[in-house]
DNA sequence: CCGTATCCGAGCCGATACTG
DNA sequence: CAGTATCGGCTCGGATACGG
């Protein structure tokens, strides 16, 4: 990418990472850890092969990912994420949650994964009761599922099914995730094709993060 | 900018956000408040005249400002964020601190504005002795100059000159912006061209603010 | 199967010139 | 001062083909 050519961090940043492509690479890395070359093609639809391959010389040569041919077994290269590259986790999550206010419309041709479904939660809802028992939701959204555990006051997520989860929340991926992020309720939620089986009453127990007004713009200003 | 089409708030915010020049157009607004169409340019050093115009039709296309026609005695169009690019402020927060580990190395030809210089202390340090009594310290880089004031355990910044300030820091900007992020010690940046002259104590005031690791790496993942 | 290389049309970017 | 018009060049996206 051509340079900004400003001494200004928040630009130098975006010199590395403000091509196209760059920053959802380094969220698949960050969502699936380290990946083969097809991985990321999975995670990234809408990835042309070409641009995604000059991506990661570019990501490497910029130190925040590494490529390590992986042990026989796999054979095939890994590609990995530098401490460079993990120290972004910030500006995604900063990033993923001023996005959610763009979430209510779902576009028919919007591509969907498990992942997506499952960061949400982690990043942006906090368990609201820590000292309750441990508890397990189940999510389903366009054949993508993910699992919510609720432990230790921390809301973990991971992909795939539960055995034998306290709750099920099944529905369009817009119904699901505007509920988990609050800018839904479950009437509003129930109206979009939300299915609700099990305990209720663990969804009280899920508070979305909100997030706090800027209060820059008096502050640097002369 | 033609869209991802995933469905995440991560990829919708890059929808919005990520075109050449729109986050510096949005840090530039956040730093100096409402701006006219030269102050955006001013602010923007290697901008285009017709992409600015661009880029400001689609940010208030896309809800981030708003444009109004000015009071009379100024009688010109007047550019100001709105909630929602309000709300962008932690991604530049995050995206900033990110991003001056690319402070080391100083391009000779890199443009600089007092606005950024005086953005990195009031986001990235603060005062370790809130109940210490107020100071204020000038910083000079590259005929740009800003003040930081130390005032109620918190670190606010203006642009221009203090009357009469406790501890002057002038030198090339990686001198003042290295010593006040923490990237180099006072010998290091005296090395660099600081010039310090004053209240040297009030530097063990200011702590840089270090970035925590990432730990979602293994949260989401299956 | 994994990843790279090449080609091409469309659109974006940047520089300059121009207008009210 | 505040933009608009134009145009060459580059990047992007998609397809295809190639080498390990």
């Amino acid at each position: 990418m051509r340079s900004y050519g400003q001494y200004c961090s928040i630009a130098r940043a975006l010199d590395v990472v403000g091509d196209r492509w760059t920053l959802l690479i380094v969220r698949e890395l960050l969502l699936q850890g380290p990946c083969r070359f097809t991985d990321l093609k999975n995670g990234l639809p809408g990835v042309a092969a070409n641009l995604l391959s000059a991506r990661l010389k570019e990501l490497e040569a910029a130190g925040l990912i590494t490529r390590e041919d992986a042990p026989p077994p796999v054979a095939t290269a890994l590609y990995t994420l530098s401490e460079t590259g993990l120290a972004l986790e910030p500006v995604l999550r900063a990033l993923g949650l001023w996005g959610l206010r763009f979430m209510a419309v779902e576009r028919p041709d919007d591509a969907f994964r498990a992942q997506w479904l499952a960061y949400g939660p982690a990043w942006f809802t906090t368990d609201v009761d820590p000292d309750a028992p441990p508890a397990v939701i189940q999510l389903v959204a366009s054949d993508e599922s993910a699992v919510i555990e609720l432990r230790d006051g921390q809301v973990h997520t991971r992909l795939g099914r539960a055995t034998d989860p306290d709750l099920i929340l099944d529905g369009p991926p817009r119904a699901v995730l505007g509920l988990l992020s609050g800018m839904l309720d479950l009437q509003r939620a129930g109206q979009l094709g939300l299915s609700v089986r099990g305990r209720r009453d663990l969804l009280t127990r899920l508070r979305p993060v909100t997030q706090d007004r800027a209060h820059t713009q008096d502050e640097v200003r002369q």
